[in-house]
DNA sequence: TATTTGTTGTGACTTGCATCACGGAATATG
DNA sequence: CATATTCCGTGATGCAAGTCACAACAAATA
């Protein structure tokens, strides 16, 4: 990994941090399945997107995974930035969506850059808000919205992000990252395809138009 | 407000900053009941809470407020520390709980901190991991737990918070800020107090036993 | 090819919860 | 004191969604 490789995906950070980057941070290869973080993992670095596609969820005592958001390239984990300094535990579990390359940053580096460098400090406060919203759109949607809306929501976040309209995602998958159950998916699936906002083939599904799907 | 006044309630600040916080802070009293910050409210200072009680809460489209956490003596509301520093707009409401004193700091200031004074740059990123294991913990019930589990988790955060057994709110409060209904609350508190855990009174709750709720 | 495994589709049933419609108790206000 | 307002209790009803049971496929594998 060269400073160019780097700069081009974290272009804010300044030329000195990111030298110190390359010299104090472990590259760390993924394979696309593979989970990085676990909940209740205490974590002493934090861990920073290079390449690829992460997922973050939510686990339940009983071992469910709720999705709650992606982690794409330029982005760290807010979780792992904020317990780099405390004394904390994940809380969270996350898995690579695709192949991917991070970097972890020992925690002692991630305090002191922030008063060393203006463009990390502003960086993690820019992971914190982001995260943020993002945990404040999922608990609109868990507490406000019915399972429809939360379904069309999933499939939008992932046309986004793999820009494509074919949702490979078994309904058995999509359940349960939305704490549902198949069957309930099955039955929305079909309500969707009626009204023309995607196609069912069987194997898979391809998103038509989402907007459709608002009745 | 004097220096000694805000270091009981953020010890620890250095002096240096606690001197500045008193001169560029605007100091304000807010009633019980007010409201201090609007969802979609656009945030140019960060807020922090001297004296007093917060609930914050997140609103949906049709108005509706999901209480999410309260904010006590000592801490700061992590959306108004992380929009100062952004173009942000809020996306929670706060509201009084109590009569409470709170310190403004412009935006600007937040920002310059963290480079100048290393425990304002701790206690924003305390703020930050406190407020986001709070938002997971909301996304937990909201997700994962039925409506008894979560009354009760309400009960119990407000025992913690008022440090009494007494519980004063009336169900159609309750039942709002869990986004559910007056009746559903009242048939769960039926049970409560079947198990023991509470008793009714009519005109006000009184908490027994929360554990006795578990069946 | 035959079998296993993973997939979707669907009817029947159950449960949690929202809503409606009352009525009665308590408190406030004229 | 009378009335209005606010609160709570409870049955009836409907809907969203979780669960069960079973069938029809398709893809992978022996």
């Amino acid at each position: 990994m060269t400073e160019k490789d780097l700069t081009k995906h974290f272009p804010t950070f300044e030329r000195d941090l990111i030298t110190e980057m390359i010299r104090v941070g472990e590259l760390k290869t993924i394979r696309e399945g593979d989970t990085i973080i676990r909940t209740g993992q205490n974590i002493r670095a934090a861990i920073l997107v290079v390449e690829g596609l992460l997922k973050i969820y939510r686990e339940d005592d009983s071992g469910d995974e709720y999705f709650m958001y992606y982690l794409d390239e330029g982005k760290a984990c807010a979780i792992s930035l904020v317990c780099a300094l405390g004394i904390g535990t994940s809380g969270v579990l996350a898995k690579a969506v695709t192949d991917a390359t991070i970097l972890i940053i020992p925690a002692n580096y991630v305090d002191e850059w922030i008063g060393k460098y203006k463009s990390w400090a502003q960086f993690a406060v820019m992971t914190y808000r982001e995260r943020f919203e993002e945990l404040l759109e999922v608990i609109d949607h868990v507490a406000f919205r019915n399972m429809d809306e939360r379904l069309v929501f999933y499939l939008k976040r992932y046309q986004e992000k793999f820009n494509t309209n074919n949702i490979p995602t078994s309904f058995t998958e999509i359940a349960q990252e939305l704490n549902s159950s198949r069957e309930v998916i099955s039955r929305l699936m079909k309500k969707l395809s009626e009204k023309g906002a995607v196609n069912l083939h069987g194997s898979h599904v391809s998103i038509i138009d989402l907007e459709k799907a608002l009745d």
